[in-house]
Parts: C-alpha cells; sequence; structure tokens
DNA sequence: TCAAACAGGACCAGGTTGGTCCTGTTTCGG
DNA sequence: CCGAAACAGGACCAACCTGGTCCTGTTTGA
C-alpha cells in the first residue's frame, strides 16, 4: 500500500514537535502525553531517533532528548531514512548486486535508481522546519518544471 | 521498509515488456516465461492492470493484454496507483477526516500532503517509454532547483 | 539515596502480502 | 460445431513483518 510505518509517521510527528523549540529538551513522557501516543511507543522511537544520531539524548533525571541539528538541516528523508531503513522502492538497489531474481535478464535495472532516486530527492528536499512553517514551500518547486496544472488534478 | 509490493514491482516490469513493442498483444504465459515469473502470479496482475483500465485485453484463444495507451503517456505513478492503491505515505489523506487518531491536536496535518505530493509529482514525472530509454531522462530535473550535488552524496 | 529517565532487548498477537488454485466464460482454429 | 487456449473473478492459506508491550539495567539530578 506504499505507506510509511507507523514508526516513521509517529517519528515525523515526534521530530516536529521538538522543531517547535530546537534548544529546548524533551522527555518522552512529556512527549507522549502532548502527542498523545502510547508511551512505550514514543519511548522506543525516540530511542531509535538518538542512536542514529537525529536526536541527542540526555540521560537521569531530567533527562530528555533533543535535536542534534537545527531543524532547517533535517529532511524528510533523513528522518525516513533512519526510521524505515533506507528509502528505495524496489529491492534492485545499487552495489547490492544478487537480490534479485530478475538481475540476469533484467533490462531495467538501473532504471529501477531512476524512480527510486525521483523519490529520495523529493523528500531531501522537505525540512523538519518546513513541516512547522509550510507557507514558505512553492511546491511548483518540487514538481516537474513546466507542469503547472492544478495541484487538484494530481489525485485520482 | 518502504519498498513497493511485489505486486506493484513485477506489475511494472511486465508493462516496460508490453511497452517494447506498443502495438502487440502479449498473453500471460508468453510474459510469464518471458519474465521467467510464475504463471498464476503473472496473470493475477495482468487481470489487475487490465481492470483498472492500464492495459486492454483480448479474450479467447490467441488473446492476451496490450497496452491501452502509448507508454509515454502511462506514468509511473499510474502503475503504482493501480497496483498498490493510492500514493500516500501516511493515512492523514486530504478528504479522509476521521482516518487518523491525531487529527484533532495535528497541527501538522496537511503538510502530510506536501511530502505526498512531493512523491506523487516525483513519480508522475517518469514515464513507461523513460523506463526504455534511460538515457533520455535528466535526472537534475527532478530535484530540488538550485541543488547540483554529486548525486552518489544522496544515498544513505 | 531515591526516583525519574534513558538503553537495549525479548516477546507476541494481528494484519498484510505473496502466491496458488478453482470454476466460469470467451473466442479462434480446424 | 467442437475443443483448446486464454482471460475473469474469487477463495484461500502460509509466511512474514509490524505495532506495541514489557522487563531488566544504567545514568544522573535533587
Ligand atoms: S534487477 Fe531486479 S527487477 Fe531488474
Ligand atoms: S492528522 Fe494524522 S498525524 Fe496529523
Amino acid at each position: 500500500m506504499i505507506r510509511l510505518t507507523k514508526q516513521a509517521d509517529y517519528g515525523i510527528v515526534l521530530m516536529t514537535y521538538l522543531a517547535r523549540i530546537p534548544n529546548r529538551h524533551f522527555a518522552a513522557p512529556e512527549l507522549a502525553t502532548e502527542t498523545r501516543l502510547p508511551l512505550p511507543t514514543v519511548s522506543k522511537i525516540l530511542k531509535l531517533l538518538a542512536r542514529e544520531g537525529l536526536l541527542e539524548s540526555h540521560r537521569g533525571a531530567k533527562g530528555g532528548y533533543s535535536l542534534v541539528r537545527p531543524p532547517d538541516r533535517i529532511s524528510v528523508a533523513d528522518m525516513i531514512s533512519v526510521l524505515d531503513g533506507p528509502i528505495a522502492f524496489t529491492e534492485c538497489i545499487e552495489d547490492a548486486p544478487g537480490v534479485c531474481s530478475q538481475e540476469s535478464i533484467c533490462q531495467l535495472r538501473g532504471n529501477w535508481q531512476l524512480i527510486n532516486q525521483a523519490v529520495r530527492l523529493a523528500l531531501e528536499g522537505i525540512s523538519l522546519s518546513e513541516l512547522n512553517h509550510p507557507l514558505d514551500i512553492p511546491l511548483v518547486q518540487l514538481g516537474v518544471p513546466g507542469d503547472q496544472a492544478d495541484p487538484r488534478s494530481l489525485d485520482h
């Protein structure tokens, strides 16, 4: 169904909360009540984000988590990579031969990369701070130049 | 893990085969041996593609499937939508309130759309014919303008 | 010294996917 | 006019993955 896992979903929500006050640090229980998500889950996700280097953790009482760099330097791609693994729509990834059964006969190996890269670039173009200030973002910038169609015509 | 389902994966492979000779029609068994995928699976996918209007089916002996429009007018987004449902990374989709538990408190509703739309636009920018002729595609076009970094620095 | 928070796993129930199979129905060729 | 080849439409099940909880340390501020 091409959905983000809940983990990534929640993770991004949590990160945007953190990004509201970049210099403060938040404890897991605080974020849990704030976002109304179950604590164990929140905790698990924050731990992961910290381990992967997107958050800094402060242990002990009065501990918590804080962003490791300013929100405009954290892209959606960064977060998804950490939470859901590398952004790749197919198994046929570069430098990893042998994964795909088609490999030997597939004339289109490498074109998957095209797709993967398109998605990756799109997600790198959105930063955490932009998620909090939606107005800043020129939507057309992300699309294919020249296509100025009404955005509404895109879904289907 | 943000992977396409196998269904979509295989579906795209099959479509590219069809696109090689746009006017001919191919029977399921033929495509199955050609792609070395199991027949029942191939059959299932082709049926789906036909039902959803991307392929035209010809019944009876000597039957088969053919593209319903020229390959340059079929986007990767079209195929994925049909095979894996609408392209949306999160449940919080427009015009469908009530799905997300966060909804009431979520200040970022609507910004998910940003992410979803970015991905959607990226995938609409790639056509089936481009998958067969990779050289035609200016990769930069898909990225954020101004960012001319070495593509290699993108993965991770 | 105690309590609050983080660290790191183990663990399991539920849902989704991948894949097969079966029973029609249509159509070409002989 | 008959039979084989192919499509149509579901039912069905096993295997995997995800979502979510819980438990046992370890760190640190008051
Ligand atoms: S190498 Fe995997 S489908 Fe082409
Ligand atoms: S409405 Fe679903 S997370 Fe915001």
